[in-house]
DNA sequence: GGTCTAATCTGCAAGCATTGTTGATTGCCA
DNA sequence: TGGCAATCAACAATGCTTGCAGATTAGACC
């Protein structure tokens, strides 16, 4: 995405207004690279402006995307999560645990389909996503086994 | 997923009960590999048990999917998918227009991912996506800006 | 700076997919 | 065949997202 000035400019260009509201998720999407669901945006803009609204955060979320500013990605996690990286091609690694989702790359044209697509088809975008659990819900799982182990000894 | 007659015995093996309604639902999607929504099941066992209620067909899915039987696959068409084919590792290919899903073979083997993933991280699944617009789509959407030249000539 | 108007804001209600609850029903083992 | 736990249907409730309506405000024009 674009800087949040870059963004009022291209806001006003387009016949969008800035208000303070915008401004301020421009500035939490430009410094949060974590792909935030709109209720985790909402959060950060709150702490610098109470009032806001959810319905705000949605509103200014879905027309940076329609923009192309953002990514909008369904990821399985139950809520949007909101991608600022649009400049650089990539895919996503998320935990089933946390939800946490990190960029990865890929060699897209490494990928050999063993069938060719079917011939119709008019591919607009290729997507790889990696399952797992995060470093940090492995060792809480671990904890909770060990936990298991002593109270199941102790009983 | 096994036939609706070996899935008799396995859910008996595993103590839930055989009722017709489970028994449809096997039945159901033992023969439809198009990988349909809870809503789609639903209205192909109504015809045969009109009685039969949403929550049920949830429920029997659920089962299923936990018995590793079907997949419950989230592509990002507003419902989950479910798919029975979990005999042979495969991915899928979208229509963002009307949510046709259909089976591609592909192989992980090559994909190379630029960078090595994380290493704390504990891989359970990779995912390959292909959206686009499937060949009953892009007609229909030729056929639509062809009409929209006509009225606009005609006007 | 002041005015005006359409765009935007907030709060709330509604929509959709899915799950929880509960009292009635039924599979299935003895 | 009896009896009980599992399951059923109907309905309420959830979580995420969008629609709506009246109050507010950005920004163009004077």
């Amino acid at each position: 995405m674009h800087s949040p000035e870059e963004l009022t400019q291209r806001f006003r260009e387009v016949g969008l207004k800035v208000t303070p509201q915008r401004q301020a998720v421009f500035r939490v999407l430009y410094q949060n690279h974590t792909h935030p669901s709109a209720e985790t945006v909402y959060e950060q803009v709150a702490e610098q402006m109470p009032t806001i609204s959810l319905r705000t955060v949605y509103q200014t979320l879905n027309d940076l995307t329609d923009m192309g500013e953002i990514l909008h990605l369904d990821l399985g996690t139950g809520s949007a999560r909101f991608d600022s990286n649009v400049e650089h091609a990539h895919h996503h690694l998320v935990c089933e645990g946390c939800g946490l989702v990190r960029d990865v790359e890929a060699d897209l044209d490494s990928l050999k389909f063993n069938e060719t697509l079917p011939s119709g088809f008019l591919v607009s975008e290729t997507e790889i996503l990696v399952r797992g659990q995060c470093e940090h819900c492995l060792a809480q799982d671990q904890n909770r086994r060990s936990q298991d182990q002593h109270s199941k000894a102790g009983a």
